[in-house]
RNA sequence: GCGUCGGUGGCGGAGUGGUCAAACGCACCUGGCUGUAAACCAGGCGCCCUUGUGGCUACGCAGGUUCGAAUCCUGCCCGGCGCACCA
């Protein structure tokens, strides 16, 4: 047990592979944001022999947003992509419509074909910010899926058994706690096992939460004669509050939010996610990742290197100039507290503060209205405004809390 | 189907005739301290208004008892568990 010493200080969400270049094609695929890798020796022969392997990963449209926890896998694909690999993008519209278990504590609720094909519109030019579409195969689910008979059904979940699925944590919890555990959640693995059947495959990632699909696709390969596919899974990353970044819990970073709503919810970050977050969510080299990280433990601002993050993140999902346009607006707005010059403008259609901080969409109700002017919530060009009646002249500039801002035409 | 327990605010979860718009925790909002971080501190957190020992709506749904119900009764809907040949 030496002394553990900066130089080798181990970076969160890498997984040590030996004999591999830091951040060559190889290493970023096996290590970088890899949580764990079945059969590690055979999918390092299999690229390392250069053949151009079929790489599978699901989404299920169950919303039209994309978050920064769902690039992770993206940004993986995106590794294989650069390392010779073919892409195959299932989109779950299928199992969307049948619900996951894997990261819920409750049933999913079966989305409607309606739901499902708006969703997909939005999804091509999201993951477009990441992958070039050009070279990747889409596919739906529904093309195979619906196609199976109740026989064929049958016979595929006459290999799998109802202990295994049971024992995955997430059903035992709910179970446990008398929750109710549906017959048909336990034909989702089944499904998305099949897709790979289907399509092939020869690696499939996803996050750690979808380890028992991931093995089950195995599994029903090997019943179709199949060689099994590679699996790769990723961590899963928290959001904004510290917990799962997740869509239920409000907490996520969406790639199609604006540049300064992105920029700033990055800010809100906190600082033990930094490092994770550059390894995880950018590209950035590594060796400049693990800088960050020792300048960090020296005692760096970790003002600095959030702000770096949360520029290099916007630059990838907008441009450089409007990361450097958020960037100003945030500094400005925020760190010197100076009013921001464009503020949205609204023309009220009364010119009371209470109507316009609701028309403005700052407060549900009047009844909210009334307690934020009342805990001096309010600034009305600056000045805190307490009196729910007090009227707003044209041209003011209207601020609620920290962030809100709008100007009063 | 029978039995049994249960369905409360965004979530979890108290409450079992009045003092309940409903404890507590989480999430959320505002203020303080800051780096729009975390932690911490203070306040808030159904809606409406002429801000009051004010009005209205809410505790699965529909009725009923009562001066008064989230709390009691009846029916219905939904969920858990047990039973459903051997038990």
């Amino acid at each position: 047990m030496g002394h553990m010493s900066l130089h080798n200080a181990q970076l969160p969400a890498i997984r040590p592979v030996k004999g591999l270049e830091e951040d060559s094609a190889l290493w970023s695929v096996l290590a970088r944001g890899v949580e764990e890798v079945i059969d590690e020796d055979h999918l390092r022969k299999r690229l390392e022999s250069g053949e151009r392997l079929r790489v599978k990963l699901g989404i299920d449209p169950t919303s039209p947003h994309l978050h920064l926890g769902r690039t992770v896998p993206l940004l993986k694909l995106r590794d294989f992509q650069q390392a010779g690999c073919q892409i195959v993008f299932i989109i779950g519209d299928f199992t969307g419509q049948i619900g996951d278990t894997s990261d819920k504590d409750s049933e999913r609720p079966m989305l409607s074909e309606e739901e499902v094909e708006r969703n997909l519109q939005t999804y091509r030019d999201q993951v477009g910010k990441i992958l070039s579409l050009g070279e990747i195969e889409f596919e739906r689910n529904s093309k195979w899926l619906s196609r199976l008979s109740y026989k064929d059904i049958a016979w595929q979940a006459g290999f799998f058994s109802v202990n295994d699925f049971v024992a995955r944590e997430n059903i035992a919890r709910r179970l446990a706690a008398g929750k109710r555990v549906t017959l048909r959640e336990t034909l989702y693995p089944l499904m998305q096992g099949y897709d790979s059947v289907a399509v092939r495959a020869d690696v499939e990632i996803g996050g750690t939460d979808q380890r028992f699909n991931l093995l089950t696709g195995r599994d029903m390969q090997r019943l179709y004669s199949q060689e099994p596919q590679d699996i790769l899974t990723t961590p899963i990353i928290e959001g904004t509050d510290g917990r799962k970044m997740s869509s239920s819990w409000g907490n996520t970073i969406n790639i199609l939010d604006g540049p300064r709503d992105m920029f700033g919810k990055l800010m809100t970050v906190r600082d033990e996610l930094i490092v994770k977050y550059f390894v995880l969510l950018t590209r950035e080299p590594i060796a400049e990742v693990r800088g960050r990280a020792k300048a960090l433990e020296r005692g760096d601002n970790p003002r600095e290197h959030k702000l770096a993050l949360a520029f290099a993140i916007t630059a990838f999902y907008h441009s450089p100039q409007a990361a450097q346009d958020a960037q100003e607006y945030f500094i400005h707005t925020f760190s010197e507290k100076t009013v921001p010059s464009d503020a949205p403008e609204l023309r009220p259609s009364a010119y009371d503060i209470t109507s316009v901080l609701l028309e403005a969409g700052f407060v549900a109700s009047k009844s909210e209205a009334r307690r934020v002017l009342a805990d001096g919530g309010v600034r009305v060009n600056g000045k805190v405004v307490r009196d729910p009646g007090a009227v707003v002249p044209p041209g003011a500039l209207v601020q609620k809390g920290k962030r809100h801002f709008v100007r009063v035409l």
